[in-house]
DNA sequence: GATACCGTCTTGGGATACCAAGATGGTATC
DNA sequence: GATACCATCTTGGTATCCCAAGACGGTATC
């Protein structure tokens, strides 16, 4: 693997792990010394990141991306029309046997699955359920949308209820698309989108302060 | 401007204008001679030429991206779901009275227009309607969709009835918006689109011979 | 003590040199 | 004449150097 992709991978995950903090400043060189690259690949990195979202000029230099509570609601509406659509698409074909690869992610999560597993499966099971349709276009607008999702998703995944419940929407969508019923499909998929939407800038917004405290910027706009 | 955003924007628009074919290949030191800029400043553009999907990767090298027939379906397919999901938004919108310059927009161009307004307008429509909504997101992933279709637009550019038939139904979705009427902007909308799309393969898929004659590569799939 | 100015240091933007891998073409051998 | 092999060239990947602009800090002046 080039160092380019070495360091887009790793410097990815440390700012979707919040191992880096949103809103914290980045230099080049200190992601130079960092990854043991030199600038020429960093720089490739910075700029795939960029596309991503995950960090943004600063004037003159780079910073992660902080979570934008405004920006999330946008996004939640955006990937509402894409999914709704997918899975549409996905009701219409003859074969949709492949529900049952995506039931078994869910199933693969129980009390002992550790929260990165959850955080996970819960943004691969949008993205696979996008899949099924064939459209790799509405694939990727859906990844795109987990990705620019997934850091304040860390905080819902703390919340034990609020992931049986989605645990249990997404089964409710499953067997919708299972039956070929596109509305219902449509219908559930929608609700699950909008009310996670709701409870992620609910829980945001009330937890803003400790999570200022740790350091983490959480803008509203 | 900084060199990269100059090279950039430069071997956008000879992509997009077609003045470098589908299909072609490039080297970085092409670019660079080509720009008069070094090879720092070249890279940088193409890979965000590449997240763009204008160019893309051919093993080693670089080349531009050919037309895709498969692939244009499906980016019409995913702008029909974000166009009328930010139509929608837009009815239910107080003050809808912006549409009244997209409207002008529409009117700026007649019979003396060159074709490359008309083209640029074409878009811009659609961009600007998406913009209404409101959602920085709907209108991101419209840019998106435009720009990896642009190239192949500039075909049904060169038919004077489609022209005429594409600006009728523009006008025609206007109203609905202005109206306030989602369910017929969201019908009218969606059926220019599917319309578009259908016209456009159907002309791509006739013209095929003449394009790879010209060195354009336009595949299948 | 406050403020304006100046030097220094940091940082991203750009240019260039070097490298390894793959493409290319020529030559020698059969 | 065909083919296999080798030298060479091209090309993207990487490291490093230089530069200008801006941030920072200290000092001198009022």
């Amino acid at each position: 693997m080039s160092q380019m992709q070495n360091v887009e991978k790793q410097l990815r995950e440390m700012i979707l792990g919040l191992e880096i903090g949103p809103g914290e400043r980045l230099t080049e060189r200190w992601i130079e010394s960092r990854f043991g690259a030199s600038r020429t690949p960093v720089r490739a990195a910075l700029l795939r990141l960029d596309t991503e979202g995950l960090v943004c000029r600063d004037g003159r230099g780079w910073t992660v991306s902080p979570i934008n509570l405004a920006e999330l609601e946008q996004i939640a509406v955006c990937r509402e029309a894409v999914e709704v659509a997918a899975v549409k698409l996905t009701c219409a074909l003859e074969d949709r046997s492949a529900v049952d690869v995506i039931e078994a992610m869910l199933d693969s999560c129980d009390a002992g699955t550790l929260r990165e597993e959850w955080h996970r499966v819960g943004m691969d099971f949008h993205i696979e359920l996008a899949r099924l349709s064939g459209n790799e276009f509405l694939v990727r607008a859906v990844r795109d949308a987990m990705t620019r999702l997934s850091r304040a998703r860390w905080l819902e995944v703390r919340d034990e209820a609020a992931l049986g419940r989605a645990w249990a929407e997404h089964r409710a969508i499953l067997a919708a698309v299972r039956a070929g019923d596109a509305d219902a499909a449509a219908h559930r998929l929608s609700a699950h989108i909008v009310g996670s939407r709701d409870r992620l800038v609910t829980s945001l917004h009330n937890d803003r302060r400790g999570l200022r405290a740790r350091g983490f910027a959480v803008v509203a706009a």
